[in-house]
DNA sequence: TTAATTGCAAAAACTTTGCAATCGG
DNA sequence: CCGATTGCAAAGTTTTTGCAATTAA
């Protein structure tokens, strides 16, 4: 299994550093994993307090959250306002989000285009790039419908 | 001037909405203004706070950006960790950041393709942009200078 | 054994808010 | 005069940290 994979390799990641294999570490991956593809970290806590309050404390969840994203298992992909969603990689390809700002959905898309077009941005600056991040916000088509709605209602009223 | 349009357009904005024209809103743009292109709210409290404390409090400071970003005077440009880095637009167009990791160096950059691409993913999907945010994270080519020189001098350590 | 990890509570950093006093229209 | 604004201090959020006890290697 995907995940398995991923442990094993956390593992070794961990081994790397002298860090040491905790049960904690890896039950957090499975909450993770289980809660969903993106998440906040006091909705994670709250996720793994709901079950089983005995897994790790809130402080063992921001620390393994921050080894998680220095291992690459976990990114911080959107920021809003002071809120920071995180999203679960585990090998899935890079992309990038729009957000609808009415209902937070979030829609995942990735354009071959877009990447080439940075690669040749930094080159022209002379800058290696690490990571990205492309937020757009704005209104799904669901929401939109929705706003429709509203405005006919309002109109009769 | 650039800015007195601005802040006559922000007059307005205010007007319009029932707000008041005071003295400490104006004061914080001419602030802003003067610290330069990017800065972060609690900096530009301590700005202010060293020129003249009389201007605006802590408090008034982050309303006024709050406003500020309503009226679109200002945006929210770079998120780094906990850190919110605000950008002066007045009247600039609109362009995206490339942001050096080591020294913090801030370099804007506009790609027209991206743009248009941005807009074909979001027709794809039937969402209706409001605005977004393309930050590239890496090293810019001085810092890459000195990493180098600084692993010649490990060299020969 | 011994160095890393954990949980807790305290502190830190950043931001918002209630309220009384003040100011703008 | 009335309602918006301000400054202050207090409270809210989110995240980090010091420390003693515990656990992995």
């Amino acid at each position: 299994m995907q995940i398995e994979e991923l442990k094993h390799k956390f593992e070794q990641f961990l081994r790397q550093r002298g860090y040491k294999i905790t049960k904690g570490r890896f039950e957090i991956i499975d909450r993770i994993a289980s809660y969903g593809q993106h998440f906040e970290i006091e909705e994670l806590v709250r996720w793994i307090a709901s079950q089983d309050r005995s897994v790790a404390s809130r402080s063992t969840v921001y620390r393994t959250v921050r080894l998680l994203q220095e291992f690459g298992a976990i990114r911080e992909v959107i920021k809003l306002g002071n809120r920071t969603i995180y999203e679960f990689v585990a090998g899935k390809p890079h992309h990038e989000h729009l957000i609808c700002v009415e209902c937070g959905k979030i829609i995942e898309f990735y354009k071959e285009e877009i990447e080439d077009l940075q690669d040749r941005v930094c080159e022209e600056h002379d800058f290696t790039p690490i990571n990205h991040r492309l937020e757009i916000f704005g209104i799904c088509s669901e929401c939109k419908g929705r706003k429709d709605e509203n405005r006919r209602l309002q109109a009769y009223a």
